[in-house]
Order: structure tokens, then sequence, then C-alpha cells
DNA sequence: GTCTATAGCGTGATAGAC
DNA sequence: GTCTATCACGCTATAGAC
């Protein structure tokens, strides 16, 4: 019909999206893409050379919809910027009751799928994992003069998203959010522990020794 | 040759298992697996009908030999228990760099692959996992009383193990052990808080409405 | 840009002799 | 228990008309 408009690209998109969220990406095939998509093969091979051309476009749609689906959505409301954080986490708590378990952290689960295969993929998760510790890095920041002086609120985003993706793992197995929040109440205890220190204690930062910047 | 050994079988196994380790369970073919192994495929499908029977004597191994593989090896020689604690997730450490982030946890990566599929393989991921936090709480409980009064020492355990799974999947995802270490080491100053607070203080214990069963 | 038809290969699994 | 040969299907990707 030769529309002017993107509307297939952006169907495909959507569908692998879905299909590789619930399922992963190697046992999606082209051919379930195309069947729930409604699109031919000739369209997609048009957009798309190659399958993993596809993988890349929706990691960049994830990349370009974190505010959006994330952060916007369960952290807007919020004014405290600790509660932020772990509103955000109650959002993926809310996805695995949702779904009864069937859908977890889309790009954790594609880190691991891909993590010796798919370089061009790995770095787009790379930055969807860089953009998640972003913004609970800010939300931290926001609360500095109360957390222990000299506090990394870099790392403490990092150790927000190393206990989010294992509790996800956890909850998906077991078909339950037990471990899942008994892991997020520790970490919530642990912050609040930061925060009391904060008002009077000094410091407790990374030990010398461990490099603030990533090696690869 | 008609051998009485299961010298056949259990060289299956292995190979499997390294593969389902380096590239996952999917994408590891059997021709591949016959290739690598030197059996033929007469002999494969006489031991193992179909592929998840072979994933699942995969998980079987790794459920008889969590203790020499991981926890001898690794906190066999500590004699203090939260530094077998922490010594287990150095091991991780060290099979990452050991192996260039090529391989990760081999029960978190699979319990994410088939976390919608293979109920039979799900559920020995799970009785892996169970078996990695009882040997992880056995630990906290010898420190039990170092320990702020009630707290439960399975959810500190569990917050451990989703601390090294979110901090595997960073490392390999990052080929670096910058967030695995930062990660790890606010988890260590949790640890060491709590103990500090144990010789003081009352209790950080998992607050009322959080089950402490598993509802699958 | 979209359509249909299909190539070419890899997959899990099977058959039947020994 | 092990061997070789092979089936039937699903996969990613392509060809070429429109």
């Amino acid at each position: 019909m030769t529309r002017p408009s993107t509307e297939t690209r952006s169907k495909l998109v959507e569908t692998a999206r879905d299909l590789f969220h619930r399922q992963g990406y190697t046992p999606t095939g082209i051919a379930q893409i195309l069947k729930e998509s409604g699109v031919n093969s000739g369209s997609l091979y048009y957009y798309f050379p190659t399958k993993e051309d596809l993988l890349v476009a929706v990691l960049e749609w994830y990349r370009d919809h974190i505010g959006d689906n994330l952060i916007d959505l369960h952290c807007g409301r919020i004014e405290d910027p600790v509660e932020k954080v772990f509103g955000l986490l109650d959002g993926y708590r809310q996805l695995l009751m949702m779904f009864e378990f069937e859908l977890g952290c889309p790009i954790g689960a594609l880190a691991l799928e891909l993590a010796n295969s798919h370089p061009a993929a790995r770095s787009l998760i790379l930055v969807n994992f860089e953009q998640w510790v972003d913004t609970v890095e800010q939300f931290f920041r926001a609360v500095e003069d109360r957390l222990p002086e000299g506090t990394d609120c870099r790392a403490l985003a990092v150790h927000v998203l190393t206990t989010m993706e294992g509790s996800m793992m956890l909850a998906r197995t077991y078909r339950s959010t037990t471990y899942f929040d008994q892991s997020v109440t520790h970490l919530r205890n642990y912050v609040d522990s930061l925060i009391a220190q904060g008002s009077t204690w000094s410091a407790p930062k990374q030990p010398a020794g461990i490099p603030e910047s990533l090696d690869n």
C-alpha cells in the first residue's frame, strides 16, 4: 500500500517486545512474530534484515521509554526520594503479580540470555541498566545530606538494581513474592540504617581499592 | 559394548552441563552435545528420551554437588561463619574472572531462561536455590547471638542470594566486577551493621504481614 | 513497502541392525 | 547399550512480482 507511516515497523517492535518478554529471544520465532503482528515476512525483512536487528530495535524502545513506562508511572506521584526508590521496586512487584509471575524484568532476562552472544544487543542492555542506575542515583542524591558523609550514591543505586534483579529471579522461580519481599525488606532496612547513621555517624563508604569507573 | 558402567551417561550429563552453562539450554543443540561428548545419537536417547530429561539430569547433578563444588571449595577453610558467606560470594567472583565473564551462576541463568516453561526443570531449580539458602542460613544461625534479636536468618540468606544473582547479572553484562563489588560491599556493610547492632540494639526483624512460608 | 512462495539448513527425535 | 542413517518439521532468511 506504500503508506508513509511507520505503523508496520512499530507493530513489529511492539509484538517482538512482548514475545521476547514472555518467552525470551531465542525461543521466539520470526513466524510467531509475523502471525501475532499480522505482518508478512517481506515487510519484516524490509525493516529488519536480521532477527537481531529487531532485538536491537526492541532494546532501543526500552531505552527510549524507561521514563514514562517505569519512572513516571511508579515514582511520579511520590514526593520523598527514598520512597520513590521503593515505589519503583513495588512497580516490579506489581508486574509480577499482575501477570502471575510470567513477566519479569525484560532487560534482566535478556541480559542473561544473551550474555555470551549478540554484542550489539548487549551494549544496549548495558545502556538500559545505566539509565536505571542513573535514575535511582538521582533519588539518593536528593537526600544525600541525610546519608552518611561520603556515601557513594551510584554504588548504592547499583545495589538497589542487583537486589531488584535477584529478587525478580527468585519470585519468578518460586511463583511467590515472599522471597522478593524479604530481600526488599532487608534493603529498606539497610537504607533506613544509612539514613539513621547519616544524622549521627560519619561514613560507610566504598573501601579503597575498588575502582569507581568501569573497565569495559 | 554393553558395559555395566554408566560412563556414557555421566559424560553426557557433564557435557550438557557445561554447554548449558556457557550457552544456555535452548541455544544448545543435541548435535553439539553429541559431538563434544563423543557419544552417538542412539546412546543419548537411550538414557534421555527427551532433551528436557537431560536438563533434569544436569539440575540433579548440581543439586547433588553443591557441597563439594561450591561450599567446601570456597568456605571449607574459613572459620568465621560470616566470612564463609562472603567467601562463597568471592567464589562466584573468581568464576567470573576465571572465564572472563562467560560463566555466571548456572542455576540463575536457567531460572530466567526457563521461567515460563519446563516445569519439571523449574522445580529442580527451586530445590537448588533452597539448598543454597539453607547453607547460608546455617552460617548466619551460627552467629545468631551476634545478630539483633529476632533476626530472620533465612530471610537474610535470601537477601544474600538475590544480591549475588543480581550482581552476577551486572558483572556479565558489563564484563567487569566493579558493580558486583560495589553491591557486595554494601551487603557486607549491612551485615556488619546488623552485627554491630546485635551487641547493643534490639531488633530489625521482618515486618508483620510478610508470610514466612512460600505459597507455591 | 507489501505480497506470496520457498530455499536451505538445523533441530529434536526415531528406526532398526548389531 | 551402542551404532548409523534418516525422518519430519521449524527455523531464519531470500526471491521476485506487484
